[in-house]
DNA sequence: GCAGTTTTTGCAACCCGTTGCAAAACTCTG
DNA sequence: CAGAGTTTTGCAACGGGTTGCAAAAACTGC
């Protein structure tokens, strides 16, 4: 039923080698075939097989597009820029969602079997196998928003999270706060932990160390369980720095439900600026990522990789900024 | 590099169609040359190439998945629900965003070089020429949450929007409103407008009618700038029905802003009851859509489309039912 | 042990393109 | 206009599988 090579070669009269290249950029055809094949082409509706002729090029243009954050809003955004910039670079991303734990490898053979030319992996809380998974079967992957620990040789793009760290170590300090907290992401990803290392480092300076918690996942729930914990525990904390925003609201919620006034009993800053900490009814202080930027470099980069696979192991740190709201005290 | 059906083939001593059916369910193999190869198989670390046997079988278990959703936090609970499901039924999604209008039909195109198996459409406001391109080529489509209005013949899933709208205008009634409003999503969408007729049936059955206004998008702001114009056109508004619940968020927020508590002085009610909704700085009182179910009637309905193509042309409707939280006043 | 069935197997053609190679068709010179 | 150089073209093989068909092998029952 679909129209093929074959039908348009017949119809203009030349060979299938003929119309191939027409549709092959920087192939060798004369103006006058070209123009023959491409009428009749036309009129036949032909459209080229992608699929099969990734059997000779080795090509797919498929990129797989791996995260397990299906639970913060953050990574809607995420998703939106990624699968723009993807189209915008003539790459289809193939979704798959590491959720549910158990058929993590299935996924990943899957995405093997369908000849993907990259992987992005876009998410923090990855086991680095899964990296390496790819690396060894010589598909470029790369990591963006931060990575497990140490993952293979993989892109990498992500803001400077120890920078992060050191960012709202001084903002709360300057604020006047002397006794904080760390309510950190899930703890096995590095971004976790470098955003840890800034924040003491800047404390260190002033003599102060942090109180630490952490949430079990990136989740309004896992943020509000974790700050009702830590309310529990080291009520005496005047301000915490949350890993991320939607840990940052369900940590909010948590301490308004043991009837602390924010900012005046409590501070908080996050980490993102996810469209919703700018709402009215959120309105949080927080630690802006350069989500476009991270998403055209990690685009960038994959590019690159597929293109030569050598240029890959490479790393891009961008700079994040303080955007402030209604969720620390002002300086006095 | 890769193996191939031919290196299996050798090292079992058999022939490569022997290989292609120990892989092929449902094939003719005796169980001692499946032993054989599958060892072999396994030794080699083989895995088929579903792009190579898809030009044969002309099936890819690709799965269009088309939405322009990605500003409606909703959407990411149902992508990580349609993820999961399609997974599952082993079927793979590639994501297609279609926010940015330009690029539609190249998008388009684009899936159907693919030979994607079928397409869902989880969006109700995207125009009904996209479903027509695929049932035109004969590529089952399935509608998920609605859709623009007289669809060709795809399958439909949905909840009953009339009956929803119904809802909405009993509980408002019951509640004691009798001034209320309609704040639909955009005014193109078949959903917003079934919502609408059933919401003036409800109450026209007490003798009132809605002032209507419309949000020109799913989102916070959209919502939040359609509130603001109502509450300065028809003040004397008690209640809204908002269409959906980042839209009803938005509202709210206009409302505060300019004065007007909730539910006291305004009463407000959603659809869809994302997670969000029961956030306690929303408790958005809303009707709850079965996102999972719509999820497994909507994958179901695919698997069948791909099956067999003549038993698409279906619709299923979900009930709905409400979520009762803090923005409407309490049974007087 | 033999004829008749049923199951298993391999061959070869095919799916839809791409590409190396050599022949054919052009261009350009002198 | 012959000869050299360049471009364009078609042939045929190939990529990694699937599948119809006929031959081979394995069962049946007597």
């Amino acid at each position: 039923m679909p129209i093929t090579l074959q039908d348009v070669a017949a119809r203009a009269g030349v060979s299938k080698s003929a119309v191939s290249r027409t549709f092959t950029p920087g192939a060798s055809v004369s103006a006058k075939t070209r123009a023959k094949v491409e009428l009749a082409a036309k009129e036949l509706g032909y459209m080229p097989n992608v699929l099969a002729s990734s059997l000779t090029t080795g090509r797919t243009a498929l990129v797989g597009l791996i995260s397990n954050n299906f639970t913060n809003p953050y990574f809607l955004e995420i998703f939106d820029l990624f699968t723009r910039a993807l189209q915008e670079a003539d790459l289809r991303p193939l979704l798959i969602n590491l959720s549910a734990e158990e058929d993590a490898s299935r996924s990943l053979l899957m995405l093997r079997q369908y000849n993907v030319d990259g992987v992005i992996v876009a998410s923090s809380t990855l086991p680095p196998d899964f990296a390496k998974v790819f690396h060894d079967a010589g598909i470029p992957v790369v990591h963006a928003f931060g990575w497990s620990s140490d993952t293979p040789e993989t892109g990498r793009v992500s803001i400077d999270n120890t920078e992060a760290g050191h960012l709202a170590a001084t903002t709360l300090i300057d604020r006047g706060y002397r006794r904080v907290g760390f309510l950190g992401g899930p703890q096995s990803a590095a971004t976790t932990s470098d955003r840890l290392d800034g924040f003491c480092a800047g404390l260190k300076s002033h003599n102060l160390s942090p109180e630490i918690q952490f949430a079990t996942a990136y989740s309004y729930d896992a943020g509000r369980v974790a700050m009702a914990r830590a309310l529990d525990a080291t009520p005496e904390v005047e301000a915490w720095f949350c890993g991320d925003d939607v840990i940052a609201i369900g940590a909010m919620d948590a301490a308004v439900a043991q009837g602390r006034r924010i900012p005046d009993d409590l501070g908080l800053i996050g980490l993102n600026d996810m469209r919703m900490a700018g709402w009215d009814r959120v309105g949080l202080t927080t630690i802006r990522q350069p989500a476009p930027q991270i998403v055209t470099a990690s685009v960038d980069l994959i590019r690159k990789g597929i293109a030569d696979p050598a240029s890959l192991p490479q790393k891009v740190l961008l700079p994040c900024t303080l955007v402030e709201r209604g969720t620390l005290r002002a300086r006095t």
